[in-house]
DNA sequence: TGCCCGATTAACT
DNA sequence: GTTAATCGGGCAA
C-alpha cells in the first residue's frame, strides 16, 4: 500500500511540493487518480490569487499548509489548491490534470463524456470530475473526503510556462508527468539533436 | 457604483 | 480560429 502523504509534506516550499506532487495518486471520497499536471503559484507571484492581500475568497491561502484552497473559476468552474509552506505565506499548488484510475463510470456520469482523456484534463474538469465545490474549500488534505497517496515508482518530469496567465507568464512553475497522454496541453520537451 | 478582467470550458465558424 | 457562460476582485469615478 502507498504511504499516504502526511500535513507535513505541504510544509515546504511550493515550488519543492508542486513537482513532489507529480505521480501522487489523489482520491476524493475514492474518486480520481495520478497526479500528471500542477501548478505553483507563490504570495509573491504577480499570478496568484494571494499577491493583493487576503479577502474572502483566498482566505484559506493565509492560513497553515496542508488544506483545500477551492474558488471558483470564470464564475462557472471549481479550481482546487493545496496550500503549502508555513502558514501565512499564502502559497499553492493548483491541480490541473489527472490521470483517471479509480471512480471511472462515477466521473463519466459526472462529466457527460465517456473519452478518458477529457475527464480530468483541466483544471475545471478535475473538480467536476471527483465532484469537488466550495464545499470542498478549508478542508484538511490528510482527511475525509481527500486521500494521497505518495507515488511508489520514480517519476519523470517535466516543466514549462503556466497556462491561461497574463502575469509573470514567462516563468516555468508549470509541472507536468514527461509523456502523459492526460495533460491539459502537452508540454514543449527539449529538442532532440539530430545524430 | 460601474466597468473590466480573469489560474476555464464547450460550442461554435 | 472565435465567443458565450457567469461572478468576485480590483480600480476608476
Amino acid at each position: 500500500m502507498p504511504k499516504r502523504l502526511s500535513r507535513a509534506f505541504f510544509k515546504r516550499s511550493v515550488h519543492a511540493v508542486a513537482p513532489d506532487l507529480i505521480g501522487a495518486t489523489l482520491l476524493v471520497n475514492g474518486v480520481g487518480g495520478r497526479i500528471v499536471e500542477v501548478e505553483a503559484y507563490h504570495h509573491t507571484d504577480p499570478a496568484a490569487h494571494s499577491f493583493r492581500g487576503a479577502t474572502a475568497r483566498n482566505a484559506v491561502m493565509f492560513g497553515p499548509p496542508g488544506f483545500a484552497y477551492v474558488y471558483r473559476s470564470y464564475g462557472i468552474h471549481w479550481c482546487l489548491n493545496f496550500v503549502c509552506e508555513p502558514k501565512g505565506s499564502a502559497s499553492a499548488v493548483l491541480i490541473r490534470a489527472i490521470e483517471p484510475t479509480a471512480g471511472l463510470a462515477l466521473m463519466r456520469r459526472r462529466r457527460g463524456v465517456s473519452d478518458v482523456r477529457l475527464l480530468c484534463s483541466g483544471p475545471g474538469r478535475v473538480c467536476e470530475a471527483l465532484g469537488v465545490t466550495g464545499a470542498h474549500n478549508g478542508l484538511a488534505l490528510d482527511a475525509a473526503p481527500f486521500q494521497i497517496f505518495a507515488h511508489a515508482e520514480p517519476v519523470d518530469i517535466v516543466a514549462g510556462p503556466r497556462i491561461g496567465i497574463t502575469k509573470a507568464a514567462d516563468k516555468p512553475w508549470r509541472y507536468g508527468l514527461k509523456r502523459s497522454r492526460f495533460v491539459s496541453k502537452p508540454f514543449r520537451l527539449s529538442p532532440v539533436t539530430p545524430t
